[in-house]
DNA sequence: TGGCGCTATCGAAACGTTTCGCACCAGCAA
DNA sequence: TTGCTGGTGCGAAACGTTTCGATAGCGCCA
């Protein structure tokens, strides 16, 4: 177990080649002949070598390591993207390290820190705040091809994926408000986070849409937080003229909101509709189960990771592009037009 | 953003002294005098100045890599242990990269090769199969410090932190049988898995204890994998003579049960019982709350990478030493007596 | 026969660190 | 003056690769 690994040189040896040969034969990167190869590969499977990654890494100046910041990976929205990344990283010979940043700058930036002495190849960010002040911080820390995901950061000039949060929210309150619903709440996150501010904009203009004005005091923030989703929802709920309708921005703050709902005894949907943006992957076992706004997190996940190892591979200068995927709602059973 | 990062070299030369010196600022590894410790010091934050944590892995032969292998990293269980060692190992300053192995030995190997051609410095395993034909082919694989989580593989020396899943399965029957029931079906996982056959043992060692035989073909496998257990569950509640409770191996089988009951419109308790092992971190929305055994998974993974980071330091050898927890049972709504 | 071009292979430098032996200096005792 | 000692600092080798210029062997044509 204590391991002394084979090198190439002693490959070299056993195959009677030069260390360059031998490296030639791993990489194909010289014309080599058929049966030296087979001799290389012979040895190799002989002795049992594995490449060394740190010193591939050192001297090429190439990282197979793909760093991966979300907020937080015991969310199983953003567990999904990294198992995702994982896959495709693990078939094209990438290795995929995953960072929680607990949707707080200064962890942020400790990761990356450590992305940065690890000397990853690549990043795949979550960011924590999408600011111009924040942009700017963030700028000096990067210094690898970079993909941003669910989140575009002010001033930062790398590839975009996102849905269109705007229309989540959009599509989530405009149900709600063909529902008959006119007293609608919602539980938006950070403000200042595009994600949060985007999806509760969404809100807005459905009601301006449907000639409108979405009443005052009803938009709590949640943060990304559960605990604190379910102290917005205990609020909005305990008043007097409580909302009919509720809509939650991400699905932690659902699961505060079904926290809220289980404490006071409401009955969904005859006394509170809800909906929620994300889906919950245990959803159909939910009695009501409920309606969602959900986003492809998967396919953009995938999307994310293969942007990203091609601009690896091609040296391309980012270009800020956005790639926008779109939203669409799940009608299921906690949506009903409000009581009479 | 492209970057080129600055070296101890150019650190070196800023502060007017050699590169070693650096080093040895850097490593408090040699005395140094206190005015070449500021000047050192000075230069690194002026050049903004990251170790080359490639570099040094390389010449020391020590990595500051951790790799964590888990079933699953979409998998809530796995997920929380991920973010616990993430924490642990960004405080003590080392990097933990996590891969998912499918509960497939061959792509438990795969990952495996790509955890030592990135020569991580320490490895956490959830292994995937605990016999010793297992163990034989993973000794030759493991060459660094190594922890096993949740399960022992025979054969293997390394210290494990496990939960006792024999007591597990005993809790959760036994619940079930003091409660009345007889006809208790089961809803295991893999056969050969010692987590599996443990906490199925339990099961029958509870019925022993009560001076019952555990009735015949009411143990269903249902792997680690929500859409067998659904499977398992539907083919155990659509017998004439069904049981009046089911035990879930695990939380992604007590899903795969959740949505049979859902699909076949069963009311819980009064039709159904079951108790599950391991929680289900939206428990408290559920209608009814399951009753529940609990394992403490995350005082045991804050020990496997604490236990890790010292076998590392110390350079011990493992002693196969294992390390039990105890799980206990939590009593909701979804256990209650038989019908008459 | 000599020169050319092609292919397969080789040797050595370089990547950014750590580590280790050695040199320098001042102070002090012999 | 010489020799020793302890505290600092230096230079160079080494870690395991990749990369690139050099070279050896060979067939071919003039």
């Amino acid at each position: 177990m204590e391991g002394i690994l084979a090198t190439i040189k002693d490959v070299a040896k056993r195959a009677g080649v030069a260390i360059s040969t031998v490296s030639a034969v791993l990489n194909r990167s010289a014309p080599v002949s058929e049966d030296t190869v087979a001799r290389v590969e012979a040895a190799i499977r002989e002795i049992g070598f594995t490449p060394h990654g740190v010193a591939q890494s050192l001297r090429s100046g190439r990282s197979r390591l793909i760093g991966l910041v979300v907020p937080n990976i015991a969310n199983p929205h953003f567990a999904a993207v990294a198992r995702e990344v994982e896959n495709v990283c693990l078939s094209a010979g990438y290795t995929s390290v995953v960072f929680s940043t607990g949707q707080d700058a200064e962890r942020e930036s400790q990761v990356l820190r450590m992305m940065r002495a690890q000397r990853v190849g690549g990043l795949i960010i979550i960011p924590t705040r999408s600011d111009a002040a924040h942009g700017a911080a963030l700028i000096n820390q990067i210094h690898v091809p970079t993909v941003l995901l669910d989140m575009y950061v002010e001033g930062l000039p790398f590839e975009v994926i996102k849905t269109d949060n705007v229309a989540a929210g959009y599509l989530a309150t405009d149900h709600l408000i063909r529902l008959g619903h006119r007293r609608i709440g919602i539980i938006a996150g950070i403000p200042g986070l595009a994600t949060s501010d985007d999806r509760a904009g969404g809100y807005q203009r459905a009601h301006e849409a449907h000639g409108l004005r979405a009443p005052d005091g009803l938009m709590l923030p949640g943060m990304f937080d559960q605990s604190l989703a379910y102290q917005a929802a205990m609020d909005l709920l305990a008043r007097p003229d409580r909302p009919t309708a509720i809509v939650t921005i991400s699905n932690m703050m659902t699961m505060g909101l079904l926290f809220a709902i289980r404490e006071l005894g409401l009955r969904v949907p005859e006394e509170l509709s809800f909906v929620g943006i994300d889906d919950l992957e245990y959803a159909p076992i939910l009695k009501p189960q409920p309606t969602v706004v959900v986003t492809p997190i998967l396919p953009m996940a995938r999307r994310a990771i293969r942007s990203l190892l091609e601009q690896m591979a091609s040296g391309a200068v980012p270009d800020g592009r956005r790639e926008v995927y779109e939203p669409h709602l799940i009608v299921r059973e906690s949506s009903a037009p409000p009581p009479a």
